[in-house]
DNA sequence: GTAAACACGTGAGAC
DNA sequence: TGTCTCACGTGTTTA
């Protein structure tokens, strides 16, 4: 909004901005019987301007504040102007976020058991002789887990071109891609793939369970105690 | 800096904000031989201070518009203030920042092969009979990796304890708690372990040459590989 | 009634 | 020169 004329007029006499030959000629109460009532009101007024100006002071101070410590986080010269700062804060923050999404949904294993089977037939490069499938699970870790796999997919006929395995804290992330010959396999073949996973994962349940009698308790307190371990 | 009585005036001269008989008993101009000078000054003052208040509330916009933008990416209310809002903004970018760091520094293979080897003897908790050592290695992979590790432990006369182990596009990290025996060892037994770990990834550099006479070239081809094989 | 937060218009300084 | 950014003091609104 606009400031209005009696704005300007009021800010200019509570301020004393104008000399005081003009005050006294603007206001006439030096002479009227309120003139102690006005004094005390405009010393009211002043003080309270004097307050807002201050706590307005205040509240710049600590916005600027957080602004420098985003600068020395961004690494920013001090000649960054604001906004800039800014977009590039938003920027970063939407990095930093895909990225840890990244990395914790498709590397470290998570919390809960996950299967899945993806086709990559029309990926494949080898003439299309082969299907490629994308395997992830994420289970609890244990001894004979690998092995247990490489021999299901070695009666399933099929080979592995690339594997990722992540074992932290006593759980377990595997993203494997393998190829499947045609002669044997077609696109029905990711149920079996599923279905082989599946029963690797019970057995996987079943023999933490028998093993430790705790399950994720016992595996919390593991990871628990190798945190503690690694960060001394 | 505290506005001058003369800015006071020249802001409501300037800004229209005092009446015509305020105008003209302030200025003298009118009724000197100067009066079209000044009113083209005065134009031109003007403009320039139209122009000036726009660009200043462009400014404000871009300003806001980021900070509602991180207002979003946190999830906070519309009514969170400025000082808050950046005071949440700065935690969360510490926060992404360090998560990353330590994905990325403790869990997540490096390009470079590393050797670490840490003596955790304060830190036994079995009547000090054992000492503790953390192990951490990062190298390429190879199949027989992991056996050869196995075996080395198993010369050395250490059990492993915990082991966290990650391998993404052809390099990997182990991170294992070993213990020994104080009957066999004692601190030095940090430079058999290194000893030991430096034979291992001599072997896994000299598989890869051997293997694919291409080395790093050759693995970075085979993670690309498999980067586009999971994004599609 | 007062305390806090915001948008605004302005002057000053950088470039 | 003009253009851009900032800090400031102010009026207004909300709690």
């Amino acid at each position: 909004m606009q400031p209005e004329i009696s704005d300007q007029i009021f800010y200019s006499f509570l301020t004393g901005g104008l000399c005081a030959s003009s005050t006294s000629s603007t206001t006439t109460s030096l002479f009227s019987p309120f003139a102690i009532e006005d004094k005390v009101d405009e010393d009211k007024a002043l003080a309270s301007l004097r307050n807002h100006k201050e706590a307005e002071r205040k509240r710049r101070e600590r916005i600027n504040f957080h602004l420098n410590k985003l600068r020395n986080l961004l690494s920013c010269n001090s000649k960054t102007d604001k906004a800039t700062l800014l977009a590039k804060v938003v920027q970063r923050v939407k990095e930093l976020k895909q990225q840890t999404l990244e990395i914790t949904d498709e590397t470290l294993p998570s919390e809960t058991d996950e299967i899945s089977v993806l086709n990559f037939e029309d990926c494949s490069n080898d003439d299309g002789r082969r299907i490629i499938f994308k395997v992830s699970f994420c289970c609890e870790d244990r001894p004979d887990l690998l092995q247990d796999l490489m021999e299901t997919l070695k009666y399933l006929q099929m080979e592995t071109l690339f594997a990722d395995m992540t074992t932290v804290g006593g759980r377990t992330r595997n993203v494997l891609v393998v190829a499947a010959d045609k002669e044997h396999h077609g696109v029905q073949s990711v149920n079996f793939l599923q279905n082989a996973l599946k029963s690797l994962l019970e057995r996987s349940s079943k023999s933490v369970m028998m093993g430790h009698g705790g399950g994720g308790e016992e595996r919390l307190k593991r990871r628990r105690a190798l945190d503690h371990i690694i960060m001394v």
